[in-house]
DNA sequence: CTATGTGAACAGCTTCACAGCG
DNA sequence: CGCTGTGAAGCTGTTCACATAG
């Protein structure tokens, strides 16, 4: 296989999105499937299904297509996810909250650690869905990421104090920021980062419906 | 001006960061910035900060720069989003409790409207952060878009329930869906989607901190 | 005969570089 | 001179089309 540089960014968007299909076809006992089948659903084309894959190595059958029950564990040990990673979540406010009380992010490999707020008031409340978890001091971060091996964070504070926390969180060793304040992080190149600015999302939106009726 | 076919998504995508910027920059007091100015703290470079703005007109001026009191409104108009947008918040679970509380859409143009849940035992309930306002029913829903013209909706329900909610919105009349929602939307090619999926960004980060020490 | 893997053609986006304006 | 606006060049990603394998 190739953990290559020239994959796009694009791809390895689909990669997960493919993988997603992937579990709905095995939830429906699906043994094969071919690069049509599995970018259909999703609005993709089977050659650029085919080209996505072959960045990483051959899994297919010339005639056949691929196999469930093998593309799916490939997947998810090509983007790291087959071993479920602890992550940390920074920030409890409203956002936070229902960050904390997803249920999404344990089915596909993630599951959050610990809970860190700066405000002294929500430091030790419990966490709802997270038994047995409290909401702990920014100073416990380091301490917390050495000791579970966390490489991943979530970072929902206000904006205004999102670069600050993105510095300790690196700070304390964290790789990868999940970004929900709607700010652009400066940090060091090495460490990822992915923003998701919910008010954006809306805009594009808007200028999409914007001149129709 | 010109409202083209031919501009990238992605161009689309900056402008809302641009907008985010000058913001931050009128905030300050600025009367003018550089495509330079604009684009070094998103990390963009100034070439494409042109480029972008290019496509809807010609809003600088040569040796000075573009004024930012004239920008930011000329983008939120290209957007749609210079007058405040009504949206209704399907879904109120974990996630949409928080969007619904969520204030970050205010500042930028949109209001949540109205809030919608299937779960019987949900509705009639009051909706934390939005003041004097009762979940509805979705059979309220063509009534609701229809009376404040609304066009964009978040739907924030299980992957399960998604597709159903999906068509429901869209026979009322929504043209926009912000999907929450871990599964591909299928509807007509005139209705617009944009699809946030938590657990596909951390799959994101999961990649590009794979093969670090 | 079906479906993969892939070089080659194509398209689209970004960067470059510069003419021209204030 | 500084900075915009923009053709032209360069590059990256996507689609096409086919040789090949089962």
């Amino acid at each position: 296989m190739a953990r290559a540089e020239n994959v796009p960014a694009a791809a390895v968007q689909r990669l997960s999105l493919y993988l997603r299909q992937l579990d709905f076809f095995q939830a429906h006992n699906r043994r094969t499937i071919s690069s049509r089948q599995l970018g259909d659903p999703l609005g993709i084309s089977d050659a650029q299904v085919r080209k996505d894959l072959a960045h990483f190595g051959q899994f297919g059958q010339a005639g056949v297509g691929y196999r469930v029950s093998e593309l799916g564990p490939r997947l998810r040990q090509i983007l790291g996810t087959d071993k479920t990673a602890p992550v940390v979540l920074v920030g409890f406010g409203n956002l936070g909250r229902a960050l904390g009380a997803y249920h999404g992010f344990d089915k596909r490999g993630f599951e959050v650690a610990a809970v860190f707020d700066a405000d002294p008031k929500k430091v030790g409340q419990s966490v709802p869905g997270i038994e047995s978890a409290r909401i702990r001091p920014m100073s416990d971060l380091p301490k917390v990421v050495a000791e579970r091996d966390v490489r991943l964070g979530i970072l929902a504070v206000p904006a205004t104090a999102a670069q600050a926390a993105a510095e300790t969180m690196v700070a304390a060793g964290i790789r990868g920021i999940l970004n929900f304040a709607p700010v652009t992080l400066h940090v060091d190149a090495d460490v990822a980062v992915a923003s998701v600015d919910l008010a954006v999302q809306l805009e594009q939106l808007s200028f999409q419906i914007a001149g129709q009726a």
